[in-house]
DNA sequence: CCGCACATTCCATTCACCGGAACGGGGGAC
DNA sequence: GTCCCCCGTTCCGGTGAATGGAATGTGCGG
């Protein structure tokens, strides 16, 4: 049983974990509780964090994350750093389509959304920049999927695949045709796999070494007359951020 | 004398701010001397910043910022929180103009940007996304300082006030009329107080209690004719930011 | 082959951290 | 009005996590 104690540096970063979507502002009790420390040390240990910057508290008392953590946050070369190169082209893609653009990299057996660019006018759609998701549904994550090391891909097929929708494919042999096709053509396309009424083609960024280290995009109403003629503007923009990308995006 | 032993917080902390934009990645060696703790003491804690993601290590070995602390700074209220509020807006400010568009908050005596959309073929801008700047030479410097609190902008004023360029203001007096015609009119113009070749078109955003929490521009040419004109579009950016704003970001 | 710089592991000492308990204060029930 | 409950804050003595010096490993250039 039980708890062999825990480092300061994990009930640190326990402290900040607790912050969800869900639940952005939390109370010293809830922080508390969530981070699994007891009171006393999270008073401690938020005051310090309050200090530097790295949570804030609102007028009503409650913690949130602090800008200060966004600050240093932006120097992930994988977040803000590929956001900034890839950014005038996800506009470019948004200008012309005036569709949802979504960009995202791997991180362990799901995806993070890095950036999107969600036109008014465009399909909802339920993802959230910082967002994680799974790696088998959608467009994005059939690419990187496609394209990560073999033992990456078997552990993901070898996980219980959630069905999304009744498109959603959840067999582990027919996914690794449908990767080995997205291999093959350049691009991968997720037809109502997520929401039945979203449908997204998405295409492979590569890093200055030629692995994929990141995928594009396009997100439109299912029923869009000949949605694989976005294809190749995806692919364009994709081949037009790999151009950009500094040699030192190799990451892990 | 000296050195009062630190918190462990404070060591965590001090390691990822050891991070930045001019040094994204560093060896261990590096990271200790930038964090002021001993070789075997970095050693540890950053081990146990990559388990948990905060950091990662490259190829190479060296150390950076870790996609975690991405996703758990995307629900910073001020920052993705907002920008996912604005983008829209500032979306169509750039489809409209082609121009530079600009987000940012205060922090202090400083201010930080959000977000900002870079059009390929408008002015250069050195800004970055998280970066920082004084508030006396931008336009959403100055609108931010403008609808400081009193005791900020006594302080912000009485610093010493860097001249970016001989058209930069840096007498507190003139500031002062400046930062009134500012309130009066209702944005702020910065001409050439950054770099002579450029000009900024600023506006405040307000939060659900009216107060300003934040601030847009537009970056153009210092050779465009008519800037002024661009001055109605701003505010309507602005203005649009503001009614979408939840109650909670009333921030500190 | 040696030397240097950096990374990693080991270990005994110690001091920063910990949680129980006590204290303070705001707000709702009655 | 009073009581009560919950949350936040402060206090204090015991203890184990963190620490830095030193030793070991590793890669590179001379």
């Amino acid at each position: 049983m039980g708890e062999g104690a825990r480092s300061v540096t994990a009930k640190v970063l326990a402290m900040l974990e607790a912050f969800t979507p869900a639940t952005p502002d939390l109370s010293l009790s809830e922080l508390a509780r969530r981070a699994g420390v007891s009171l006393p040390t999270a008073h401690r240990r938020a005051a310090e964090l309050v200090a530097w910057g790295a949570l804030e508290r609102g007028a009503d008392g409650r913690y949130r994350i602090g800008l200060r953590l966004w600050e240093v946050a932006a120097l992930a070369p994988r977040g803000l750093g590929l956001r900034d190169v890839a950014m005038p082209f996800l506009e470019d893609l948004y200008e012309v389509t005036h569709e949802n653009v979504q960009l995202a990299v791997r991180e362990g057996l799901e995806l993070v959304f890095v950036e999107r660019i969600a036109g008014r006018h465009a399909v909802p759609v339920l993802t959230r920049v910082g967002g994680r998701f799974a790696l088998h549904a959608t467009g994005v994550g059939l690419v990187l999927l496609a394209h990560a090391p073999a033992e990456v891909q078997e552990q993901a097929l070898a996980a219980p695949l959630h069905a999304y929708t009744p498109k959603t494919i959840t067999d582990p042999d027919r996914l690794r045709e449908l990767l080995a096709a997205v291999r093959r053509n350049g691009y991968a396309v997720s037809d109502g796999q997520v929401t039945l009424d979203a449908l997204s083609v998405a295409a492979p960024i590569r890093g200055a070494d030629g692995a994929v280290v990141a995928a594009v995009s396009l997100v439109v109403r299912a029923d869009t007359a000949e949605p694989i003629a976005l294809a190749p503007l995806v692919q364009a923009a994709a081949r037009g951020i790999s151009r950009m990308l500094a040699p030192r995006l190799d990451g892990r």
